[in-house]
DNA sequence: CGGCCCGTTGATCGAACTCAATTCGCGTGG
DNA sequence: CCACGCGAATTGAGTTCGATCAACGGGCCG
């Protein structure tokens, strides 16, 4: 906990310096319109496994993941969960115009949010068109990953959902770490094993069976339960059932 | 086909005419908006079945469903499909500022589209932000759809699935007759079962089956295959594992 | 009439779920 | 320091839901 008042301190108040800067929300933002920003934000910082929002509360800010990880989830009636959204860092938290949070936000790490007061951030909204142009390319973005997933969650075998789950992180921490994703891809594990099970649709029995079992066919190494090291990433996607070929696809 | 072609000289090029006017991506345009999009559309028809566009091609237009449905699908490799939108009259269709198409773009039902040059719509776009916020909107909505489908697909079973798909299209076919939902809901089915198992993840044999456990236990009655009665809409949504509550919910 | 498409139904199989026992890692307090 | 407890993860045994393979029915069109 002080840890992270550090880390919010530290962050401060000055849009310049901000670590999500040119990905964001506000990435298109002029010095100007940066300053407008500046007056109607505040930063939140949130301990993992603490939530941010229930589905269905009022919710009066929206706001930017500015480091550690969040989950988006739906709850039915007798429990069952999945997750529906994956929030790191720079992605865009609530929705302009709506008054209640559609779905749960936990932070699933220790999480910072820089967030603005929904009112006025809806006024420079209409005001300032750099604002909505780039919310407009995060959400399709967004639909396009949320897309993606459908095929993960309609069609594929627990084991190639496993492996999808882990390519899109290790591809995320490579371009993280800006590697050029030659020699083998190490990284750390932000999910529980629940966690992966809720974002796949499956069991955590399950989950951890298919990473028993890809950690025996060599296809990951595990060193601990959450430090993975993928010695072969064009192995992973076809694991994946994704077209092999290392290639950046679209 | 001949019917197509009347239904498009019909509609021809008067957009204070069009049936989706108030709904589609030019919903807020004023009129010397319209004008200048009139300058950059045309329709195209498409019968059942037929492919509008393959993933992966070059698509020089965006546009919208004016009538009838198309299906948005993903395929691996292998042939697995998974169907990750499905298009009804007023949605938009294509990605400003892409230029090929991510997904397979395929005529269900015969269909009608309102066509826009992409390059020229790119440029209104920038210029008029009518377009761009009704596009943000609209892009919002299809990711609430696409999250509630993801709950679908992950974690409820195949009569859930079932009953899910059929009052997801009972209550749009109810919202477009305006009927208040009060009596039995009555509506053709615009999807074969192979599309509908495309839809939910599920094969065309058990979507088979569980419409016919449907019908035994009275959920819903059929006249011919695509004919379909909901006796009991509260009954249906229990089934679906929402909240039974005939409440038109979040 | 015959072929084709769409849909239904049956029999069998297997992947993932469920229930249950056990292990691992870690912090906490005696 | 070790014992203890607790949550996270692993592993096993048995069951089940939906997939697979296969046969059959009905409507439509040539």
């Amino acid at each position: 906990m002080n840890k992270l008042n550090d880390d919010v301190l530290h962050i401060s108040q000055d849009c310049g310096n901000c670590p999500i800067r040119h990905r964001a929300v506000c990435a298109r933002c002029e010095s100007d319109e940066l300053e407008q920003l500046e007056e109607i934000k505040y930063y939140r910082s949130f301990e993992a496994g603490q939530t941010v929002i229930w589905s269905g509360d009022r919710m009066d800010f929206v706001g930017s993941v500015v480091s550690g990880i969040a989950s988006l989830t739906q709850t039915m009636e007798d429990g069952r969960t999945q997750m529906v959204g994956l929030l790191l860092p720079s992605d865009f938290v609530g929705r302009p115009g709506r008054m209640a949070a559609a779905y749960d936000v936990v932070a699933t790490t220790d999480m910072v949010m820089c967030c603005f007061r929904k009112k006025p951030f809806e006024l420079m909204m209409e005001q300032t068109p750099h604002i909505a142009q780039r919310l407009l390319e995060m959400t399709l973005d967004e639909l396009d990953a949320a897309r993606e997933w459908m095929l993960v969650l309609g069609r594929k075998t627990a084991r190639e959902k496993i492996a999808s789950l882990l390519s899109i992180i290790a591809r995320r921490d490579a371009t993280l770490k800006l590697d050029g994703m030659q020699g083998p891809l190490v990284f750390d594990l932000p999910l529980t094993r629940e966690a992966m099970a809720d974002y796949l649709g499956l069991t955590l029995e399950t989950v951890s069976r298919q990473m028993s079992a890809l950690k025996r066919d060599g296809v990951i190494e595990l060193q601990g339960k959450r430090h993975v090291t993928i010695p072969d990433f064009s192995r992973l996607l076809n694991e994946a059932g994704d077209d092999a070929d290392g290639g950046i696809m679209a």
